[in-house]
DNA sequence: TATGAATGAGGTTTCATTCAT
DNA sequence: GATGAATGAAACCTCATTCAT
């Protein structure tokens, strides 16, 4: 009974993160989620409570998987120089993005987040977003060099993000751009390889102009 | 009567276009469309037929507004240099997400279609980015030199416009983890010169390297 | 037009009045209100915006219905002698309990509301019943003496008022025990005879002892 | 074990008697009952069969206890005078109203089936109201003497009993009504004076006039 | 004896749309 | 050109009950 048990609760919560990544809060229903996962519609309410409580248990499970399968540190010592550092955490941002696991759940709730911001978005930020952020603040910070302005490295960081971001979530409106699959577009090493070069190159530039 | 009519017509189109901008196209709800323009919960139904052509009303106005307001080649005349071309499609792409006119609308529409996909974007991304966006490659493609693969150019075309929407779209989460409003965020030349320098060194070293 | 419309809100507001008095709040559906209105289950929202709203408007109208019709002081003048004044009000609250009209249902509600309180409650005491209290309580205290303590004019006007609430209310479970119907529950003169005359004779031996 | 049971069924037969007398037949729900007797919400079904087979079993038990420790007659001989009969009984009543003991939910149960008659009204007024209003019926008819009307009896005899239930019920209302709970309120013995001789009085005067 | 999973019915509410006027 | 009434579908949630264990 053990297993059965898991075993729902737990379709129900991969059903939910793949629903809410697609849809966003507002717009998935619970009828699709159940619906997906085989389960009653009644089950959401007794696992969960109510769908804002499902809601906050699918972007944790989201972003534990992500930060578990791909940290935004790689494993590196600490002391590891902040290039390898950088190329490290943009390998590892893309590399949640193009996850075949729940891991890849976490940067579409975000981008959903971002376009309609629902009411766990404040959490989310503190709780989530805010750390990973600071790594990269610190890393880049230590590229750029102590003597710059903090809004420097502020705009280099927001540069930097960007590109790992919409490289992996712009698909949807890139797909449709250019009908056939863009073959940079699913290789992932390439890809961490560009983003950084085309990074340092920028913030070199930035740093100097 | 002719005067009232085009009124309520427009005063519906406008408000659609700043719910359909805020909540997506799902998440937006005629009685809100109606409510904010003032006018009967019918109309809606009766200037456009139902809501998914109001949508694509919607999307065409706030196109040609940001089309018409912020030109994407500025005004230059068709042999300026590259360099140029660039900062100004720069300025014109930041220019449209922070105008505070209908011309705001079309980006926040994009970040919405990015998130959740609706029926429309198919007909969007043909009509109104892919020529946005040939221009762009254009343009960077003269940057980068004839002997540049196709992949380079698409991605440093990715890199640059990424930068562009996330510098204006990401204000929801920016603003969520930076509690103060970063003061870089409301000052649109200061952007238009990181974002054309951080590129343009991008380019250059990812043209190199 | 105008006629069709009230039609259905009028009939809407009647059923509610009917379900909740029968029902108390929490017991009473929206669908039954509807149906018994004739009406789809839509418009409850439509007219009234929410149950709770609906609520609200009920028992607003049944109290307003209650006290236009019988009135607490039933039109007496108010230099009227206190025992005219202590019948009479006897006689308004009896006529409400047993009136064929939408006034009947503010004592039924109340009934509801003493044994499973809703959220209106306080609403309810302030507006519509302390008011009411207060000139039973003016017109006992003239009746019982200035010397006579507050308490003991609040245990007078309890067991009066006491009296006219279960006589009338009191049906549901009367009517099971008296299997047939008890004579005296009918004659609403004699019922405010029988009252007027016991509380005066109730407040007379409480004055001595 | 054996205790074990016992224990559990006991639990969910008191935390009913709570959760029935609060909020009514049709309002309470078996899974409140449930949370609070810390049992599983299974169990009800388990020991009573269904809700309404629980809900018999309820005030049975509210009305067992209620007679136990608040006997009608208060143990007195059968040829006690009538007046200590009826002050004895008053008090028997009031006692049970103000508790602290099981059985307190008696009439707080009555209160709620005289505001929405569940299904099993019918049955507690047969066996349990009918014979103690007999009870108070014959010491009424004794003190108003033979003469008197069979009618006389029955108004003298509502009018006593509206008292009880009203001094003791009417809480929810009237400590909205008074906002600071009056001192009566509080006092069963000073509340058994008063209802005492303001019935004795009434009855005189009823008789009488 | 006791548990947690599961279910279907039904509750309130929201919404896009239609219709008569 | 504009309105308000009306509707059916579907959303979220609650609840009594059943079942396997």
């Amino acid at each position: 009974m053990d297993k059965k048990e898991k075993d729902t609760r737990q379709r129900l919560l991969e059903a939910a993160c793949a629903v809410f990544a697609e849809k966003g809060y507002a717009n998935a229903t619970v009828a699709e989620i159940c619906g997906r996962a085989g389960a009653n519609i009644a089950l959401v309410n007794y696992y969960f409570g109510d769908k804002e409580s499902l809601y906050d248990c699918v972007w944790r499970h989201a972003f534990k998987t992500a930060v578990t399968e791909f940290p935004i540190d790689g494993g590196l010592p600490d002391d590891a120089d902040p290039q390898t550092r950088l190329r490290t955490a943009i390998r590892a941002i893309l590399g949640r993005i193009f996850a075949q696991t729940d891991a890849a759940y976490f940067p579409r709730l975000m981008l959903q987040e971002m376009a309609s911001p629902s009411a766990a978005l404040t959490k989310i930020a503190d709780e989530a977003i805010a750390p990973q952020m600071e790594y990269m603040h610190k890393t880049i910070r230590e590229l750029i060099g102590e003597d710059a302005s903090e809004r420097l490295v502020f705009q280099c960081l927001t540069s930097t993000m960007s590109q790992c971001i919409m490289h992996g979530c712009g698909h949807s409106i890139a797909s449709r751009i250019y009908r056939e699959e863009n073959p940079a577009m699913n290789d992932l090493e390439s890809m961490t390889d560009h983003i950084f070069t085309f990074s340092l190159g920028g913030m070199e530039a930035a740093r100097k102009g």
